[in-house]
DNA sequence: TGCCGCAATCTGTGATCACAGTTAGCTTCC
DNA sequence: GGAAGCTAACTGTGATCACAGATTGCGGCA
């Protein structure tokens, strides 16, 4: 059964490429944005009726995610939102550390003034945000999400880029459900910090300090959700 | 029109999984070997005829390969196996560099005396093919890969593995296409230097020196690739 | 009242058909 | 002899149907 069928209703906003490729950014989205939690089941059937579609174009969609570990699908029983181990999330970590830290450094030679003016508005958005008293935290994901990605697109390596996003498929579903049920950790500051640190490297063009402020955001974020112990194992 | 059909003619070996990954793998493989060639066309049902199913299971095979880059698939045209531009071949090397510079780092530290073994096992057959004065091409292409994927599956990342297997998915039918037109430069030695010394760090426990011999391995091979002007631009 | 087992309903998988756009080869005309 | 245009065969896309295995919840038994 499907169990978050609301996530579904809304119309799938973009109307570009073949419905296959509709579907996959669809779900792609909802899973980076955090929209799904980790072991919830979709149907194919449920979702191709809730899109208006056949089941088909969501087969592919799903088998896409799936190659690329963001849906599980085991034969003859529901696609499930991968539940993830400790120490697989410590793995992954591991991995986003030396690659979206390469990605800040690249950023340092590569950046237009242009894509340096995007980092700065995505930085003081995501500051002001969580500066509010009351932050609404499907925002708040969304700006730090915006941050991280204008650091990254000013990388100019379509290739990198596209690692990260698989990265971020797989993680988005296990970094929102912590931030929603821990929503005091946006006021602690670490992410505005490690935000602030990164810009000004990029700014000042020093590669090692852009590297080593992505590292800690990501670190200290992992370590909390870590420290949770929501994790399996 | 499928234009490499021997390609196909031979049964799939694995037997285990749905119809749909067994495809997969058998792509796959076969674009990791360097048994397409860039430019290449596929048809899903000259396929799914000279594998005995039907088009459906090669259809889930083809868009999973297609999500990560491995394949081309425009809308009512042919897929193939994707062309690339030298620009784009310079990025993919970067992110090679930096990826599995990093696994091989992560190999000194986790190599166990069973993968060592194993590594040094596939150094001294690399070795062995590529001092023969008639050295079979596809057989060191192999090796290489052999050599190489030893190092990586060292370093006890899953997540690090998956993404080294499709950046080789990408580059495989490039790095096959020039060495079977080069085969000469199997004999400069280049790569056997590296896998030498790649090795050596390993067993001294020296990460940096690791990183430093796979990444002058990957530089050397696109350095030749890209004077080769075969590429695009 | 609690547990076991069966049956209805769900799941993804695979095959087949219809369709529209692309490609390529053949014919025809200059 | 060569080029332009048309037609026939090919392409992936999407829908629908059949099937076998998994799940779940209801009913009966202890």
């Amino acid at each position: 059964m499907l169990e978050r069928i609301p996530a579904y209703t809304d119309a799938m906003l973009d109307e570009t490429g073949t419905l296959s490729d509709r579907v996959y950014r669809h779900l792609a989205d909802r899973l980076i944005a955090g929209r799904f939690a980790p072991g919830d089941k979709l149907s194919l059937r449920a979702v191709s009726e809730a899109l208006g579609l056949s089941i088909m174009p969501v087969r592919e969609a799903v088998s896409r995610l799936a190659a690329e570990g963001a849906l599980e699908v085991a034969p003859k029983k529901a696609v499930t939102v991968p539940l993830m181990r400790a120490a697989q999330f410590r793995d992954i970590t591991q991995v986003r550390i030396e690659v979206e830290g390469f990605a800040a450094a690249l950023a340092c030679k590569a950046a237009t003034s242009d894509s340096l003016a995007g980092i700065e508005a995505r930085e003081r958005e995501f500051r002001e945000l969580s500066e509010q008293a009351q932050a609404d935290l499907a925002q708040a994901v969304a700006a730090n999400q915006a941050f991280h990605f204008a650091v990254y697109r000013a990388a100019g390596s379509a290739e990198l880029l596209a690692i990260i996003e698989r990265l971020w498929l797989r993680v988005g579903p296990i970094i929102n459900l912590d931030l929603r049920e821990n929503p005091e950790r946006l006021r602690l500051g670490g992410a505005v910090q490690a935000h602030r640190a990164c810009l000004a490297a990029i700014r000042e063009n020093r590669p090692d300090a852009a590297r080593e402020a992505i590292a800690s955001d990501i670190g200290g974020a992992s370590a909390f959700i870590l420290s949770r112990q929501r994790l399996l194992d």
